[in-house]
This record gives C-alpha cells, structure tokens and sequence, in this order.
DNA sequence: ATTACTAGGGAGCGAGTAT
DNA sequence: TATACTCGCTCCCTAGTAA
C-alpha cells in the first residue's frame, strides 16, 4: 500500500474503536470501510501489521486488531506535518542533535570574504564557529535533502595566497526559535544528508547553553525563488 | 493519482511558499520535493490543476503555481479528519439540513412495541417524531454508508391487527452537542443513502428551535460489536 | 531550457479458490 | 464461515522524445 494511505487506514480502524483497545473484525466487514476487496484489505492489515501500526489477533471466524502507539504517532505526525505547512508556509522545521565538527567552520567564517558577504547579504556577522547538528529522523533528512535543492542566497567563493574557498549558499534560519542565524550547504562539495551547518552572529553554544549531544531546534526560511 | 496522496502534494506546494501567493516552480523542480519523475510531476500538477486545488501559469522557461482556498480547505479537512478521530476514537460526525419527511417517523415512534424497546434498550422514551436531515456534504454520505454497515442496538419489529412493522437499528447520538438521541436504520428496507433519521426523547425542534433548512450536527457513538 | 505525449514495465487490485 | 494465496488485468509510473 501506498505510504500516503496509511494514516488514512489507520484513522479508519479508530473510528471504529480501535484505540486503545482491540476490535473484533473480519477482513470482508472492512470492506465498505476501507472502500477495497476482502483480499486488498487482508493485505492491507498484514501490511500494517508487519509495519507495527497495529496489533493483530487472528480469532475463530476473524480477527481482533487494535492501532498500535506507533500507530497514532504517526497519525499525529502526519497531521501536523499538515499543520506546520498550513500555519508557516515557505518554512521548515528540523531538528538534530549537536556535534562537534572539524573545526574547518571556524576557519571559514573568520575569512574576510565571507564575512563581509554574509553581512551585506543576510546581516550576519558570523560568529567564528558553526553548529554542527546531526539529523535522526529520517524525515528531517528528507528535507534537508529538498533544501539542498533550492537556490537559496548565494555567497560567492574566493581565493586567498594558499588555496580557494569554494561557494556556499544559505537559507535563513531561526534557532530554538529565538535566536537568528542561517542554514549553510556548500555548493559543489561534499553534503552529509544527514547533517546540517548553522551560522550566526552570536556563539549559539554559550547563548543557548547547549553541549554536544543536545537536541537543537532549527527553522529554515525559504526565498522566494526556487529554480536554480 | 490517488486521492490520499493529494493532500500531500498540496502541502508540498505550501512548503515551497504556495499559500496565497504564486512560486515559480519547473515541474522538473519539483521531482526532488514529490519525489517522483518530471514526468508524474507534470502530471499531478495538471490533475492538482483540473480538480482545482491549485492556479497555474504556465510562463517562460516554467509554471506559476499556487494553492487555492479550495486546496487549503482539502488539507484542513483532512487535518481535522484525523484529529478528530484521534481526539474521539469510536465516534462519528455528520451534518444534515433539517427537512419535513412523510411523517411515518411520528406514526411509527408511537407505537408502544417500539416505545418499550427504544426505552429498554437505550433509555431513550421517544418523541412521536423523528428529525430527518438531509446530507449534503459527500464525506457525510460515505459515513452514513458505513454506520448502516455496522451492527448497532437491534430493535425487534411486530405486527399489528393491520401491518407489520419491520426491526430497526439503533446508535446513540448527540445532537447539537446538547441533546442526546440515536440515529436510526431500517432494517431490510429502503435506506436513502444522504438522509438519516434521528429519535429523541426530546421535541428537538422546539428545544433547539430549529426548521426545515437549518443545518444540524449529529455525533454518533458506536457500540462495540461490528459484525453482524 | 521547458511541458507533456506515447509506450513499455511494474505495482497493486480483485476474482477465484485453497485451506 | 474465515484468511490469504495465485493470477490476470488495470492503472500508474517513468524513459524516451516531440513540440
């Protein structure tokens, strides 16, 4: 079954009752309730049950099934996925968890350049030092993986006497929701789909008072134009 | 494409920046975020387009697109289908427009076989009428379908010195968040698939001073055995 | 560079049926 | 009665490509 109808499903099977505890069903009763044949919705329940969206107990003359908390998790995580686009539109959400980098962030936002171009262009005057934060849900990895996409404020590349600096492009960003910052990807380098680096004008590891290991909340901005 | 998955192309759109106001976008652009080829982008933008959901453009070089009101009510809707059975496992909601029917219902809810069973078995002592409401609303019709396809409380018919008078089926229900009820089906009869017809113990009509036209809420609980 | 048509392949659906 | 398997058939997806 399609990933996009099982929310769907599984909403029904809680009209039904079958939240918290379990329903007696048969495979052909679901029918009219899922608008499929006796077999698809068979399929259907070992689908889910395989998934661990629900619990199953196969019982004389049918089967007892219940919605699972995986379940209503991820009922609820759809809905609001729904939710955020509708109250922030152009905007996403991550979340990922603070590492320690290289060190190469630093080195790079001390370079002349780049500052002066983060500050004409975003009105950051970065601090020297990126956060570096590992994403864990494969969700967010998804939407790093669509911002990477976009165009975003592009800062040029540079050279200085011992190597070239290559360009990297920026979304504007909101950390824990309080403080401002920016979403950076190098252009034509390696990117870590699972890893996000934020810059700011403030040392977000002291402002926040946050360690590695730490869940950190990030809220990407999107410009306004989108083909590259 | 499948009517589940719009939602969630839609709230792409939203993601992208769509909500009251145009993106320029290539539907070649939009692979990455659909996750599908240029191809099906094209495709389900034409679909999003012909159903309305969205306004297009096309331009030079790509498409304008952006989310119409009727498109954000589609998300919302089903935001809230799902909240709401989250919030209210093992329940239903519909809404009707109240309207005059045969009056059958008062000549049949007069008769004590039915007054004593409808008191016995759901402490309901019903008014000698029924408020009938007419669906207008498609997803309310497919929820009606469903509840006549769930077993209820059975209400056993009889007969008189003239006629017979066939079973019913009952589920408890709350009218206007105020009164309760039950939604009532003929069994082995006639079911008009948009109208359903509601008892009380309540003259509703004058309780909840309400005529023929107004629109009327009804929530209906279920009982817990769903096979026949 | 676009959009989007056509054609081929693959996934999913349901009828028939074994258990 | 059930569940759930096999097997066609259909529909949807994508590659190729025209416009």
């Amino acid at each position: 079954m399609k990933q996009y109808a099982i929310p769907h499903y599984l909403v029904k099977l809680l009209e039904l009752g079958a939240y918290n505890k379990f329903i007696k069903i048969s495979t052909s009763f679901l029918k009219d309730h899922f608008e499929m044949s006796q077999q698809s919705c068979s399929r259907i329940i070992n689908e889910l049950y395989s998934k661990e969206y629900i619990k199953k107990e196969i019982i004389h003359g049918g089967l007892n099934v219940m919605v699972t908390s995986k379940g209503i998790d991820y009922i609820i995580e759809t809905k609001e996925y729904f939710n955020l686009a509708l109250t922030k539109p152009g905007y996403f959400e991550m979340e990922g968890r603070l590492f320690t980098g290289l060190g190469e962030g630093s080195y790079y936002m001390s370079k002349r350049p780049y500052k002066k171009a983060f500050y004409r262009k975003l009105k950051i005057d970065p601090f020297p030092g990126t956060l570096n934060l590992r994403l864990e849900d494969e969700k967010y990895e998804k939407i790093n993986f669509r911002l990477s996409k976009l165009k975003g404020t592009y800062i040029p590349g540079f050279q200085d006497q011992s190597r070239t600096y290559g360009p990297v492009k920026c979304f504007k960003a909101i950390i824990e929701d309080e403080y401002e910052g920016a979403q950076m990807f190098a252009i034509r380098s390696h990117y870590e789909k699972n890893v996000i680096e934020i810059i700011s004008s403030f040392h977000l590891r002291k402002e926040l008072n946050i360690n590695d290991g730490d869940l950190v909340k990030v809220k990407v901005y999107l410009n306004n134009a989108f083909i590259d």
